[in-house]
DNA sequence: GTCTATAATTAGATAGAC
DNA sequence: GTCTATCTAATTATAGAC
């Protein structure tokens, strides 16, 4: 994990930012495996290796800090960008494809964060709503521009969220441990029934 | 489920016996809502009006009393049963009006307990995953015994996982707020898919 | 059976020395 | 900027009176 060892930069800067840095990345990796409720402070200062009140002084309250965590305004996007450069056609595989490279790469990602932290936890259940319905239920919706629309995204969600959990959070076998491009196959063709499949009924 | 009575009449023998199911009643219905975490003994116990000590009278711990909480034996499999009688070409359809008629009934189902505790709680993940794996994805591989019947039954639990977080834990619209009828309609098809759908691969 | 009192632990947060 | 020390509040859990 977090192998931010500072820059070897001459004259070498004030160490301030460092511990602020490690203090975030430890947090989300924390936040991550175990959810906000889940998570003290303590353990966050503990394992960064700095002083619990230091947490404190950098970002004021617990849940100041989760939001700094959960916030990667500018890490996501370029990744979400990909799933609509391309056709209709495929991109139910390309959904899929983009959504578990990006998690298998680390759980320090939002969207497990909120996840794992939204069921007992209300802020977090809104920050995650928010997130998946402006990241991808809106643009879906805007893509397909059929009356159902919202409906089919939505059913995207449940795809997302299903997938999130059982090999994220629960690892159910053996969708946990199966690999990138058996996932893309299962669900690649599901996801796509989901936006373009039969009958708009 | 339980309406609790409170007899008015005075002089009534206080039955130890109904506090005992009163809190149990009111455990399901925290558990429930918040999870195992952020569920304290005490808001239970201020909740069934009984005092905290009672509850650990009763339950020796509160991890007990999330097991009793949980334990619905016999409540659970007769609605599971239904599933498993008529045809395989209808089954998506039976999965998902069985699992959203039964959930739409109450929140105070293990299925919803577990799936809200599991993110935060190891011992609720593993419940959890014994729970799928036992009363559906066993039943449902054997039910189809071709060769990757391992892997629809995993999908399956994907959709029922994914349906569950949106539509009780989430509250995702428009999944929150449809009817019955229309989840069967949306759901049912895709959950078929998963099952009997195309190629096995 | 029910409740009071309390032990033991742990959490988030603050003040102030250095 | 960093840490020691501490405050306050809440939690699970137990002992024992009635």
């Amino acid at each position: 994990m977090a192998e931010h060892d500072t820059p070897g930069r001459p004259g070498r800067w004030r160490s301030g930012a460092e511990s602020k840095q490690r203090i975030l990345d430890t947090a989300r990796e924390l936040f991550g495996e175990h959810g906000y409720g889940a998570t003290t402070v303590r353990a966050i200062a503990k394992a960064a290796g700095v002083d619990p009140a230091m947490v404190f002084y950098f970002f004021g309250t617990k849940q100041d800090l989760f939001g700094a965590a959960v916030d990667m305004s500018g890490a996501v996007p370029p990744a979400i960008a990909s799933i609509f450069t391309g056709g209709l056609d495929t991109i139910g595989e390309r959904i899929v494809r983009t959504l578990v490279e990006n998690l298998d790469k680390s759980g320090r990602t939002p969207l497990v964060m909120l996840t794992r932290s939204a069921p007992t936890d209300a802020r977090s259940e809104t920050l995650l709503r928010e997130f998946i319905d402006r990241e991808i239920t809106d643009r879906l919706a805007a893509l397909l521009g059929t009356p159902d629309a919202t409906v089919r995204a939505a059913m995207v969600n449940v795809q997302i969220l299903g997938l999130t959990v059982a090999r994220y959070i629960m690892r159910i076998e053996p969708i946990a441990s199966a690999s990138v491009d058996e996932l893309v196959e299962r669900f690649g063709p599901l996801v796509q029934y989901c936006l373009t499949g039969p009958p708009a009924a």
